[in-house]
DNA sequence: ATCATAATGAGAGTAAGTCTCATTTACACC
DNA sequence: GGTGTAAATGAGACTTACTCTCATTATGAT
């Protein structure tokens, strides 16, 4: 299992933008400025990012329209939302515009930092998942694995 | 893998009440009438429960009470929070008065199972996850695998 | 260019959860 | 069993992340 870098991302920016739109427009929905600038700061970001986070890199874009936008992106499959890190929700881009991947997630800090694992284990976990889900009568979508503990900043304080 | 009944305790209600008079002892904490009742309401529950579900179990429990005994409770190591059931937080008995398993979490109407897997798995989730951890300067203290989907009440609208 | 429609943004509104503080309860010691 | 002290309670004010509203503006199709 090696251990990738979260600014590995599986497309290029014009090639994450295409796919952006695209799923917009499958939506019908458009690819306005505020999306565009949304987009980028969510990209630069590099890492799961809270709505602070996102107006910080990207001064000028009114909160209200970045969490309607944040919801259309959601509902369009462009980002998914995480609530594991405290009383903020963090947003990411959704797969297949970034590989998949699960969290480390700082009980003190509530930072969240992505991480990889090898594809066989994914296999696994996702074939007992769906065995437990099937019995309950449950329909899968996705899987979330997270690890909480204490991030490096606040482990040594 | 079996899939296994969340009204398996591995306590029984004594011991239960046992074990968490004495992790509030452990923190300076008074195993009050309140609190006696709100770990009741959890345990009848037997799935992760709201603060609303709560109060319907255990009318005349003052929300105010609610939230901060849930807290302590938490900092006790008596309960654990789950945030990933949308908006709204739930609550269950922490490990070892609840044996490990994971969730299934509908993505419409918020509801949390219980699930378990194997030791097999998990032994090789937590391996990898220890690994990923080490390489990241990251201290674990659990994990939460969750499967996303919608639970069969909602499938069938 | 025009037009219909979607998107924007400022601010009001909502609701989950926290804080405050006067009162009450639980445990330790006698 | 009483007594004192410190923790727990509960009602309601408060905070804050997020959503809604609606008048204005930008977008993309024709």
């Amino acid at each position: 299992m090696t251990r990738r870098r979260n600014t590995d991302p599986p497309l290029s920016t014009s090639d994450l933008h295409a796919a952006v739109s695209q799923r917009l427009a499958r939506h019908d929905h458009r690819y306005t400025q505020g999306r565009r600038r949304l987009v980028e700061a969510i990209l630069e970001a590099g890492q799961p990012v809270t709505l602070p986070e996102i107006v910080v890199v990207a001064p000028g874009l009114a909160p209200s329209s970045v969490y309607r936008n944040l919801d259309v992106l959601e509902r369009s499959g462009v980002v998914n939302r995480i609530t594991s890190g405290g009383d903020r929700a963090h947003f990411e881009f959704a797969e297949p515009l970034m590989s998949h991947h699960h969290h480390l997630v700082c009980v003190d800090c509530g930072s969240i930092e992505d991480v990889f694992l090898d594809d066989e284990l994914e296999a696994s976990v996702d074939r007992s998942l769906a065995e437990v889900a099937g019995q309950a009568g449950f329909t899968p979508l996705r899987h979330s694995l997270d690890l909480h503990g204490r991030c490096a900043g606040c482990e040594s304080d």
